[in-house]
DNA sequence: GTCTATATTGCGATAGAC
DNA sequence: GTCTATCGCAATATAGAC
């Protein structure tokens, strides 16, 4: 992050832009969204993105660059919690308390995954990366708590939560996340109550 | 469909045109499919398209009906199968035939809905028809498995197909989709060895 | 009914004044 | 560093010849 910041003196509109595209990205799609409206979104005039952003395609990697560092942000924050149970339903719990902005514009991570992944370009790369991230942070609670199939449980959960966003996108309707949600920290339970190397069942 | 054929006379051209674009816009995205793109996909020269469809819009409706007969005669096909458990395996084999196409450019159904869902007019609820239509099935299926939680368990099975499609595709790893359709498999067993009227545990 | 040529629009990107 | 004016292009849609 030393030198994303190249051009000092501006206050911040670099940031403002990258804030602001994600924001937009997140609601109207990637194609849908022209720089007018990412420029108006942050206060900046159209023209102007040009001077932060030589393309499109580099603004909406700063875009994405932005994102994941919020979700870096939200997993450190999730670390200060004792366990790995108490870290995986808080977890469950941040995207239950986002349920209306999912049924209006579905997960930013995973709209923005599905996308990208049609583009040649490394945009998609890019959100796989932080796609991964999340994987590896789940994968390293479900080790902790002593399974030796951390990384399948890590996929199912995360697979999970895309999917039920997906859902609760196209049919409109925040209370398929929170009954999913709920389905879920029961199914972390119930693994927690089986203990390790239990390897074989669902849940 | 009676009067889905309205110019007749041209061999088939209009359904062409629709199949077509069920295709290209599976593999290109919509926003970035052009009508260039379909037309010649179907051998059909562009400005023709207009005598078949008024709007770019109205193909991409047409194209949907078509992907929604497409898995309207998958569901015919299931149906053949004695049990409900061998019915939902059945859709699960599937799934993982599918899985280097689902690598490649995701579930057709699940990256429409996620495209078309960010827009205002009514393409969006046209391919949410066709998703509720694959819930009803699977909710039908564990009814008749005795379960008095069907919907749920419809909708957690069909979330984790879309959601591991989702990361199938953004990883670009088939073995992701077998190794979550092996998961479901077991759960499907589980649920039928624990019988109705167990509707606690998630699986 | 079929196809070509073209009108129209909207957006990404650039030039250059301040 | 900031902003305005504008170029160039691609894509939807139309007009009209055959």
């Amino acid at each position: 992050m030393t030198d994303s910041t190249k051009g000092r003196r501006g206050s911040g509109k670099r940031e403002r832009l990258a804030a602001a595209a994600a924001e937009v990205l997140h609601t109207q799609g990637v194609d849908r969204t022209t720089l007018a409206d990412i420029a108006r979104a942050a206060d900046v005039p159209v023209g102007n993105v040009y001077y932060y952003f030589k393309t499109k395609d580099q603004l909406v990697e700063a875009a994405i660059d932005a994102h994941g560092r919020t979700l870096d942000g939200l997993i450190t924050a999730l670390d200060e919690l004792p366990t790995p149970e108490d870290r995986l339903k808080a977890l469950l719990n941040g995207w239950a308390e986002q349920r209306e902005l999912t049924a209006q514009y579905g997960c930013p991570t995973g709209t923005l995954a599905s996308e990208l992944d049609k583009r040649a370009d490394g945009l998609d790369r890019s959100i796989a990366a932080v796609m991964r991230t999340l994987l590896d942070w789940a994968e390293r609670q479900f080790a902790e708590m002593g399974r030796a199939d951390a990384r399948e449980l890590a996929f199912a959960l995360i697979a999970a939560y895309q999917g039920i966003s997906l859902l609760t996108n196209t049919f409109r309707d925040p209370e398929l996340m929170t009954i999913e949600a709920g389905r879920l920290e029961r199914w972390i339970d119930s693994l927690a109550r089986k203990g390790p190397e239990d390897d074989d069942a669902r849940s």
